[in-house]
This record gives structure tokens, sequence and C-alpha cells, in this order.
DNA sequence: ATCCTACCTCTTGCATACTAGTGGGTCAAG
DNA sequence: CTTGACCCACTAGTATGCAAGAGGTAGGAT
């Protein structure tokens, strides 16, 4: 008896490319179908099984099974199975606390950040994304939003020189993303935004580092107010 | 011929127990030499010689050597080998960086936490290992000050109920502590320590985050100031 | 009907074997 | 002496097989 695949394979990547390591691959589909709600909350995903379908041994998805787990997107339990991570309230207020620490202190340090080419470029790179974000509200397009989002976010801390600072905040913004994916609520949301996302900018291009980080901070509390709805419209999902 | 083992067995677990997996036992083995500074510093370290003195598989030791390779303490080169970080001067800021943006929000968070017995119980926490940190000053003794030091940072953030700020805080400054044990010049700088300290749980007492979170970035700018010595006393660890 | 037990199947954890790629050492040609 | 080709030892990546534990289920005893 043939079972359904786990993951649904994209066509232009029906199977693994052969110069990188499989585990690697594995990782990132397994991490992308996790956000994308492909994998859902609390399903078992089995070593086995996905070894099949990937065509590979249990190995390197093993290895990459162990990578999701450190950045809490399933849980192992050993001899009995391995889970989607399911949501809950305290692990994504956890996720905003750490995500709010960083993004604060990425925005202080470019707003203080005596080089003023720098600090001009970054004003420039993020003003520009701003701009294609009024375009893709205006066309009421909520995906090409949100990863101009990613594109806001992420252009902000690469200008801090550190990499890692960059990547833990993706990682922790990804956990957000999975709740936010469960529904597109987000319409109503666009004007508020981008007029948060201007004035993070704005306060940026003064050199206003405290009111920088306080429109930062103020932003994401705000985003993470949809947690209000979620857990009671989608309460499977939640611990 | 019989080789050097690469890690020294401490007598009190001469081998691995059976009731935890055998990765995750290997990781902290591994981890605590390398933050000892027991393993060095772009020294190669084989799977299979690590896996020959734990008595194990190749299996759990290169899962272990993934995990310690995702907190930057080893580089993994493919079919080349795997190697123990080299210390760089930017991998080792980034790191203050991202531990200052957690503490500097998590002594923030405890100054403004509205239940007052909270508060109270971490500064009495904080309090009490401020006074045993006296103790070990006046005993010279460099290796209980810093076990205390660690504590001082954990207490802080475990009041902040998010059990995974402290778990990078913690991963954070390993980076740094790896550069401190190169050598113990630290015994100038207790009564520095110990006034910073002070200084953070005096503005926390008082519910003054602003001062709190300036005393913890003041604090950890200060710890880091020896990076301005070491790398020219041991060149050989640096990239 | 209810409970208990044996068993069977599934899971992950670990051991072992094989593959492919890297780099050093040897040896011969120039 | 220098250079280059070859070989060999060793590396990490992957495949496969086995061990041990968890949990469901069937069937018998009560």
């Amino acid at each position: 008896m043939a079972k359904q695949p786990l993951i649904s394979m994209r066509p232009e990547s029906k199977g693994l490319s052969y110069d990188r390591p499989a585990a690697s691959q594995i990782f990132g589909f397994i991490r992308d179908a996790i956000i994308s709600m492909e994998l859902l909350p609390g399903q078992m995903i089995s070593e086995t099984a996905l070894a099949q379908q990937f065509g590979v041994s249990r190995t390197p998805v093993r290895e990459a099974l162990i990578q999701l787990s450190n950045i809490g997107f399933v849980e192992v339990w050993p001899q009995r199975g391995t889970y989607v991570s399911k949501f809950s309230i305290e692990k994504i207020l956890e996720a905003r606390f750490i995500r709010e620490a960083l993004e604060v202190a990425v925005v202080t340090q470019i707003a203080t950040n005596p080089d003023a080419a720098t600090r001009l470029e970054a004003v420039n790179t993020c003003e520009k994304i701003i701009a294609d974000q009024k375009t893709a509200a205006a066309d009421d397009d909520a995906l090409a939003f949100q990863k101009l989002d990613d594109n806001f976010h992420h252009a902000l801390a690469s200008f801090t020189q550190y990499p890692r600072v960059a990547a833990f905040i993706e990682a922790e913004k990804a956990h957000m993303d999975r709740v936010r994916n469960l529904s597109l609520h987000v319409s109503g949301q666009y004007k508020r935004v981008l007029s948060q996302h201007a004035a993070i900018i704005k306060a940026i291009k003064a050199g206003a580092a405290d009111k920088s980080a306080a429109a930062m901070s103020m932003h994401l509390k705000d985003v993470y107010n949809i947690l209000e709805l979620i857990p009671q419209e989608h309460p499977e999902y939640f611990i």
C-alpha cells in the first residue's frame, strides 16, 4: 500500500542535488514545509518515511531532524516518534522577546553608527523596500508583502556586519511566520505595518537611537497582537 | 602504537551513563573540553579517534560534532577533517553584541516587572551571589569567582521565565569564556566586576530600567576589554 | 463486560560497512 | 635538485543492519 507523501516535491527540484550534503538540503526542505504549514503541528514525521521519499537512507534525514529539533521545529521522542512542534503562547512570546532584544539592538547600532555613509545606505535600502511594500499593499498581494517584510528586517540586521545576528532574527521570526501562515488576515494590517516601518527608518535617518529602538519595539509588539485571535481559531495546533 | 587520548576522562565519569543518549553526553564532554582549552583552537579532532576513546561508534560522536559546529565551536571540512574553531575578533564581538542585546533586555524586563515579589526574589538571589563573589575575591579564587559570574548572569536570565534566553546567553558567553581561559588575568578585575554587578542589581531594585540596562551594557563592554591584550599574547589561536 | 498478558509492529538509538574525496609521501623522469 | 604522477592512508558522508523501548491489539482468564 503506497502511502501519501509527507512533503510535496516542488517541480523545480524533484530530487536532491549532488553538490551539497544531502542532510543540509533535507533540512531546508522540511523547514520550509513546516513554516508553510504543509507539515502541520502535532503531525508525526518518521525518519523512514522521509528517507524513502527523498530516496536516501535514514542517516541524512536523521541529521536534518536533529537540527530541526535544535531550532524547536520538531520534537524527538525516543522510541516513540518525531513530531512537528505544536505552538504554545509561551514559546512564541519567548521568540518575540529574543527577536525584540536583537532587533532593538540592531536599529540602535545603525542609528548610532558614526559612519554616515553606511547609515545612509541602510536608510536607502530600507526605504526602497518600503516603497515596494506600498505597491504590494496596493495590489493586495499578501505573499509579496510578507516577503518584503522579511527583506526589511533582514536588510536592517545585515547592516550590523554580524551575520549570525541576522540568522538569529530570521530563525526567531520563523516561529511567528508559522503562526501567521495559518491564515492570511494581514490585509487589514498593511497600513499599520507600513507606517511602523517608516517610523523606524525615519528615526534611524535622524540618528535618533532611542526613537528608532522604541519604534521597533512597538512594531514587534503590534505584529504579535494577532496572537489574541489565532489560538481560538485553531486550538488543535496549540498545546 | 597507542595514541594520546584527545580528552582526559574525569575520574568521576570514566564512561558514559546508559540513562541518557550517548550523543548528548559526548556533546557535553567535548564542549567542556573546548571551553577549558583542553582542546586547543585549530586542533584537529577526528570522529574515529573520539569514538574509540568514548567506546562508541562514530554515529553519536558525529551527531555531537554537528551540534558543536552549530554553536561555532568546531568547523567541519568535508572529507578533510573537523577542527576546533580558532578565535576571531569579529566573531567574539558578534557574540558580545548578541549577549549584550539579550542581557540588556533581561534586566529591563526584570526592572519593569510589575510583580514586585518576583523582582525582590531576583534581587535577593543576585545579592547573595555577589556576596559569595566577594568571598571568592578575598580568597583570590579565580575559578570560583568565574563560576559565580556564570551563576549571576544565568540567575538574571532565568527570572525572565524564558528558558531559551538563558540558554542563548550561556552559549554566547561560552565563546568569551574560552578566550578568558587562555590565561587567568582576572585577579585585577575582581573589584571592577563586583561593583558593576552591584550597580546592575541596585538599579533593578530601584525599578530603574534604563539605569539597569546602561549598567549591564557598560559591564559587558568592560569585560570584553581584555580582548585588547590576548590576541597578541596568543596569536596562534586567532585567525 | 473488564482486565491482564503476550506479542507484534513501529519508533529512534547505535554499530558497522561502504563510498568518495583530500592531501601527503614516494619515486621516477627531467 | 625539481617536478609531476601515482598511490596510500585518512577524512567525512551515506547506507544498512541490529538493538531496545513504546504502544496498540488480540485473546484468554476472571
